[in-house]
DNA sequence: CTCATCATCCCTCTTTCGGGTGAGACGTGG
DNA sequence: CCACGTCTCACCCGAAAGAGGGATGATGAG
């Protein structure tokens, strides 16, 4: 507001489909010093669009938004430009999402039960270039190291897994054997260390391996 | 701000253990005419202990918080006030959820992903002694109708068979015979209209009938 | 080239699961 | 008191699942 532009406002780009959230986001934000919001984007396409016409300083991602999710949008804006400084901002800590968010290419990702404080904190570390992590989220990465990936295959019979499809069933609609099937299953239980599908579907869960 | 009092603004009290979410709310709430927050509380506990200290006119009161549940909260306030105005603001759309709260005693119940608009005349309505439910909303507790309701062991059930936990281990967990056990989940199954284990899992993950 | 990994397949064996059926004990509400 | 629903238990049976074992080709990194 003032006529002092002493250094450029940080411009921030908001992507959230929860209005009420991002219009909040928005307030705070504006409030602060040094940082504006200059565009609001309810979905994933609308975050890409904005962000090839607005060309912001920092992005702030939902990671679950309809029509396309913060995880391809990410990737789409990286694509265009590999320095963008994107921070996935959301309410889950679910590993695989902080995991998968980080690959897609964020700088950063902020859980919205941190202080406005280090939301500004990391606004400003990512506009100017650095990465930045929660503590409890490093701690995470950190515990997730020592796991062993699943591959594709893996994840996509544990999604039909989680429909409650058998092995017959899974079978079927990957257009493999059910012995196939066992077989992946066997590794599959190794990796995520249970016994019985019902605790695979329930881990998934909780780690946010497939979504419900 | 201004010395006119036409009337009174709303009296708000926030409670989201979502730091950003709910200095977020505060921001635009205290905007509006005639809305004016007046606390906010970080968890359960604190909400309760506020809304004591403070008698709001209207809670926004999130549900999953730290210490003490929203639904808890929810409870306590209206045991010392049923008349209490307690608007269920939260991101999941989780039928139990809905269900649990209006059942604790709001009187609204509204997602966040609702615009702005639709939060101050759903708090206006809730000042005014109205109930306040948005579309989305009502049309899930219409479908849950006509659902048959889970006894209480079959909660306990399923709560143990998301775990991953035989029929063996359930039955040496609550003390009864694998037979009854398996009685039960024939109940369960039929309420919940799956026929495998995995498929209840991934159903009560779905309406957030279990934590996980 | 070799080694590791993945995806595919096959076999056997034992346990578990889910369906069917039936039945006694208990409490609540009509 | 009776009907209803819940919780408890039992037995049977066939299908499925999970744990073993071993085997093949393809791929890609070192």
């Amino acid at each position: 507001m003032s006529g002092l532009a002493k250094t450029a406002a940080i411009r921030v780009l908001l992507a959230d489909d929860h209005a009420l959230v991002r219009r909040g986001l928005a307030a705070i934000i504006d409030m602060e010093d040094g940082t504006t919001v200059i565009g609001q984007a309810n979905d994933g396409e609308e975050a890409v669009e904005m962000w090839l016409a607005l060309k912001p300083d920092v992005v702030l991602m939902d990671l679950r938004m309809p029509r396309l999710d913060g995880l391809e949008a990410i990737r789409r804006i990286r694509a265009t430009d590999p320095t963008a400084g994107i921070i996935v901002l959301t309410t889950y800590d679910h590993d695989e999402d902080v995991y998968a968010g980080l690959r897609a290419g964020a700088k950063a990702y902020l859980l919205k039960d941190a202080q406005p404080e280090e939301l500004f904190r990391c606004i400003r570390a990512v506009h100017a270039g650095e990465a930045y992590l929660q503590s409890k989220i490093a701690a995470k990465l950190a515990l997730r190291v020592q796991e062993q990936a699943l591959t594709d295959r893996e994840v996509q019979i544990l999604g039909l897994l989680a429909e409650g499809k058998s092995n017959k069933g899974i079978a079927q609609s990957l257009f493999i054997t059910e012995s196939t099937v066992k077989s992946h299953l066997k590794s599959l239980f190794a990796k995520l260390d249970v016994t019985s599908r019902a605790e695979a579907v329930s881990l998934a869960a909780k780690r946010g391996l497939v979504r419900f």
